[in-house]
DNA sequence: GTGGTCTAGACCACT
DNA sequence: GTGGTCTAGACCACG
């Protein structure tokens, strides 16, 4: 189980923890009842502070994504959260590309090609990480 | 001329500005030597802060995109503008949703149709605003 | 707007700030609108670190209670939140002193006396604070 | 001989453990001389960590409430217990409800009223476990 | 001025 | 071993 962070990334390392959780949990890769990996192992995994891990699962524990059992660790939440669908997860993302396509008046197809060439791409990147 | 401004979304009021100041010249709707809405009236309209406007436009005048004219108002600039590629625009933001479509396991074809939803919306929401 | 806070009582500062906050809003004392003193006056004032005080702050801004205003402060949420019960903030503590009543078998007036000495004792303590 | 752990309630196992081995001698429902449940039994009845109940059973011993047999088990201990007045023991709880009830401003009528529901409830949920 | 983020390190509590 | 809390201090971003 490992995370991507990208500790220069505009956006905070926590913060990336936590979408990425989210993100594992709704593509079925963590399950109710799995164990995340230790606070102290993704510190050090990732040359990061504790806390900063720290506060990523505390926050996911708040909204219930989360269980704590002291002493223990963390384990993914049992409960009946609404199962995140996958697809919704997604739909930010893309509609501030969408509001981006529309303020600079750039056609539906181009808008589709330029996001094809990005998926490529990544898989070029990326075959099996 | 008006700015879509959401004071409380994660991207900061006056990068919002600058992004979309931005788009418009590459998308032809400013054109060099257009004259940009005061900072004062920017400001009142949304409720937001002029210092935000103002540190909008230096930053787009430090990079050559507006030009400053004392007592009137600040106007797109004439030098030829660095004839931004308007798809080099619009990549970031689909990279960063290719992201989340690997990392969730969605087929390529289904987040196609996602993007095609939201482009379908916003046409819907936002005819000639 | 004072903070009761007890560095060495065993709630954590920054859940006896959380609390408060919820307390304070809901008996009215803070309404929605009102702005909440800034994290480095009460951290100065009860002498605590800054970053205490934001946890809690943070922690009631995820929960919806309270509202970011960048660059300028917290402010309470002037949203729809279930507009918390006073009595309901409450049960919780009666709660947990009935299942001490029940495991030492104690009569239920000899309970409603107990709680009453308690109630004076607390006025003739904090007449008006 | 039951005790009531709730894994995931804010106060931890080893003190509830504690706490209610100290009721119970109080109300008379253990008596010196009375075994207690062993270590291994309360922890598979709980499913807890044995050394968990081992804690709160040596802390009692420290204090001399509980003593240990070797081979045998704990037991009261047959020292005159030290007359723990019962309702000292409910105090700490209905204090922190007055705190509580001072901050929401609840008029004392309401919190006798509020507490009278609790105890009801109690009785109902729980006629004789 | 506001809050946010992160670090390094200490200490505690629980299992 | 686990996570929680707090500190002191630095730096950043926003308005």
């Amino acid at each position: 189980m490992n995370f991507d962070i990208l500790p220069r990334a505009p956006t905070p390392i926590y913060r990336q923890i936590v979408e990425q959780v989210r993100r594992l949990i709704a593509s079925g890769a963590l399950r109710p009842g799995d164990d995340l990996p230790s606070v102290r192992a993704v510190a050090l995994q990732h040359a990061i502070n504790p806390m900063t891990v720290s506060k990523a699962y505390s926050l996911l524990e708040a909204e219930g994504v989360l269980t704590r059992r002291r002493g223990v660790g963390m384990m993914v939440a049992d409960t009946d959260p609404p199962v995140q669908d996958k697809l919704a997860l997604l739909r930010p993302a893309l509609l501030s590309a969408t509001q981006i396509v529309r303020q600079l008046n750039i056609s539906e197809a181009d808008a589709h090609a330029v996001f094809q060439t990005c998926l490529n791409e990544w898989s070029k990147n990326e075959p099996d990480d």
